[in-house]
RNA sequence: UCCUCAGUAGCUCAGUUGGUUAGAGCGGGGGACUGUUAAUCCCUAGGUCCGCGGUUCGAGUCCGUGCUGAGGAGCCA
């Protein structure tokens, strides 16, 4: 016999005889004649109800079924004679495959998000969890089919850089070097030319600049895949490891960029209104009063487009009071951001051509020179959930602009290659996966979307 | 990194102006009842009150400090 998932054994007719269901007992509830297990494996959010009858073989050792346990089930998908779902397997044979000890940690009742964090590795048999994870699953999926769909190659960019110039954030160096005792030069320096690259090495903080490369020849790529940022950040929203979708357009500039960036992220909430239905339901219901409404109205309605200027100008002019007074030629505060996206537009917000003095040196200088083509996409509860630009194709301005912050063009020469042999005007953002899951799930915490999550001080599991 | 708050049973929490032997619900163990839905009812076991130092006749409670966590800010995705 087969084993059958939950979720599509509740999509067959019933009665149907002969299932095989092996999963996770929920719950357990002795009666008389039937004892009743829920059993969950993962693949739907309420499991399913087992009807155990107490002249079964082995039914002393259903009755003492401890929650958390593998068991394995064979019976019959009947019409239900209770209340609260409408069908149920009636069991013939019950096999436990793995006893629960009696400490099991997840109770019938709520735990709090943060014990959970404490126990990462069974927090997924949890309704909000599992149902975060499946909803993360298919937003992977989702976006790996909506560059599929535009004729976009996955691109791969290494995780391991040698690259110490990208400005992202700081980064966490690799090295096979003996810590306690590093060789050093003649002048006491400790000598990189022994460590196992030849030179300093780190863990990516972005995929950008090997994508520019790929999109000047391949013309649509993306990269999907971990990024580490060893910054101290100590929020709800960040992450030292964190998944970042990047694509990098040819012949493509900002407006375009912003395009692909809508129908993205329109693209993924549909997509999870389609097919996470009863995970969303559980996330309207118990995390997120307006989800729903807010995810549709989303996919319906069009994204506002505003310049920073304008978004500057509509801030003084909204006369909100701000602890951080609002000002042109400074980033937007947090508090400002929020404002925005959540009060005076109420949906995702572009912003775009910031002053060049606050963004990074590859973005495009545009002819007011004072501004760059930049675009954050603000979302309301979650903040910044793209950052992105029209990169600098002119090589002469680019050399420019690294000049301008002391550095030096001759440091970034396969970089600025691209720039020499046959430039093209291009463009490109990164997504933010998790805060992507945060959004379309209403969940608040960055460690409450990722399965195990790295912060500052934290690397368990 | 800065600001604020918190840490009491396996979990979620209560604990009065500092005062005898620190409580409840859930979970665990035992039993009753029952087509149940976080089932219900009875009995029961379970505590380094985060660590260290101090004030006091006396500290879960007050003070200092450390650790851990959370929320907010900055950095950003």
């Amino acid at each position: 016999m087969k084993r059958t998932r939950i979720a599509h054994a509740l999509t067959l007719p019933a009665p149907q005889s002969d299932l095989l269901l092996k999963g996770w007992v929920r719950t357990v509830r002795n009666g008389k004649n039937v004892s009743f297990i829920n059993l969950n494996d993962g693949s739907n959010m309420g499991g399913i109800q087992i009807v155990v009858p107490s002249d079964m073989d082995g039914i002393e050792e259903v009755r003492k079924l401890t929650t958390g346990s593998a068991v394995e089930i064979v019976g019959e998908l009947v019409e239900s004679q209770g209340k609260g779902q409408s069908v149920e397997v009636q069991a013939t044979k019950v096999t436990t495959v793995g006893r629960a000890a009696e400490e099991y940690p997840l109770q019938k009742k709520g735990a709090s998000f943060e014990f959970l964090r404490t126990i990462a590795h069974l927090r997924n048999r949890s309704n909000t969890f599992g149902a975060t994870f499946r909803v993360r699953s298919t937003l992977a999926q989702a976006t790996h089919a909506f560059f599929a769909n535009r004729g976009f190659v996955y691109l791969h960019t290494p995780i391991v850089t040698g690259s110490d110039t990208e400005g992202a954030g700081e980064m966490f160096r690799v090295t096979t070097l003996d810590m306690d005792n590093p060789p050093r030069t003649d002048k006491g320096e400790i000598d990189w030319d022994k460590d196992f690259f030849g030179k300093p090495a780190y863990l990516t903080v972005s995929g950008q600049l090997n994508a520019e490369a790929f999109a000047m020849g391949m013309s649509d790529v993306y990269t999907f895949g971990p990024t580490f940022r060893a910054e101290n950040s100590n929020t709800s929203r960040h992450a030292s490891e964190f998944w970042m979708i990047e694509p990098e357009m040819a012949f493509c500039d900002l407006s375009e960029n912003c395009d692909l960036a809508e129908d993205f992220v329109k693209h993924l909430l549909r997509t999870v209104l389609d097919d996470c239905t009863s995970d969303l339901e559980f996330f309207n219901q118990r995390i997120d009063k307006g989800l729903l409404e807010r995810l549709q109205h989303v996919v319906d309605s069009g994204f506002e487009r505003m310049t920073y200027a304008e978004a500057v100008k509509r801030l003084i002019d909204s006369g909100q009071k701000f602890e951080y007074p609002v000002e042109f030629g400074v980033n937007l505060q947090a508090e400002h951001e929020r404002y925005l996206t959540e009060t005076l537009v109420g949906r995702p917000t572009f912003v775009t051509d910031y002053p060049k003095s606050i963004k990074a040196f590859y973005m495009r200088r545009n002819d007011d020179g004072q501004t760059v083509g930049a675009v954050d996409l603000l979302v309301p509860g979650v903040g910044e959930l793209i950052g992105g630009s029209a990169r600098e194709e002119r090589l002469d301005v680019l050399e420019d602009a690294i000049r301008e912050l002391g550095l030096e063009p001759e440091d970034y020469g396969w970089y600025l290659d691209t720039r020499r042999y046959g430039t093209a005007p291009h463009a490109g953002f990164g997504l933010g996966f998790e805060r992507m899951v945060m959004y379309a799930t209403g969940m608040q915490n960055i460690r409450d979307v990722i399965p195990f999550p790295r912060t500052p001080r934290n690397c368990e599991f």
